[in-house]
DNA sequence: TTTATAAAGTTCTTATTTGGAACTTAGGGC
DNA sequence: GCCCTAAGTTCCAAATAAGAACTTTATAAA
């Protein structure tokens, strides 16, 4: 089964995974709760190749989690922005940064 | 980037993703917290393959998220179980809910 | 005594997705 | 003209997933 295809699932949980149920995603997203909004922060941020944040950022903004603007005419250039929808988003992201906190403590320190 | 090297990461939510940071494996979370324990049911339930979710519960044993508890001895069969650390989740997976439910209304009515 | 069923996987081949690097487009500055 | 920035796109190789069949161990039925 591909992972779009829950998109119509009878399970709340299932429906957002066929939405942001993947890591760079939900990456993404932390990322904009920090306050990132552009192309390249998204890239040097995460780690993913530019066509996956490519990809995830079209998803995003299709969905209404994301919006994108246009912060410069010549040249055109755009950033992306939550949405109130994306803005509600923040629960889940702060569960995760609290388990992560509790369950998996780092050893040594890495670079960003 | 593999999404396996997020592990040591500097930030909770990304050491969180490197370990359940895909939709399968919190499919299998969400039918753990549902009551369900037995292979089978996660094939079924999920819809994904066989093999994803031999290597999920792999990875989830591992991680201590869950338990794998023989049921019987002739023949050998075994079980997963949330251990308090998985049972620890459910705030992450109450929120994705929370949002779905939300965000997400289903149209048509789908089969489990 | 085959035959059938069940649970929990494993194996196999093919298809899809991802990784990594280079290239593009539209300016701006030196 | 030459280099720089930002936001992508394109290309091919490598990794991952899909789908179906097969395996193992044991119980029950014909």
């Amino acid at each position: 089964m591909k992972w779009t295809e829950l998109d119509e699932n009878w399970c709340p949980v299932a429906r957002t995974l066929s939405l942001v149920g993947d890591r760079w995603t939900l990456l993404i997203l932390r990322d904009c709760f920090l306050g990132m909004s552009r192309f390249d922060q998204f890239v040097a941020s995460t780690g993913a190749t530019r066509h996956l944040i490519s990809d995830r950022l079209k998803r995003l903004v299709e969905a209404g989690i994301l919006e994108k603007k246009a912060y410069s005419d010549r040249p055109k250039r755009y950033e992306y922005v939550l949405t109130e929808k994306g803005q509600e988003f923040a629960p889940a992201l702060m569960a995760f940064r609290d388990w992560g906190k509790k369950h998996l403590p780092v050893r040594r320190q890495s670079q960003v």
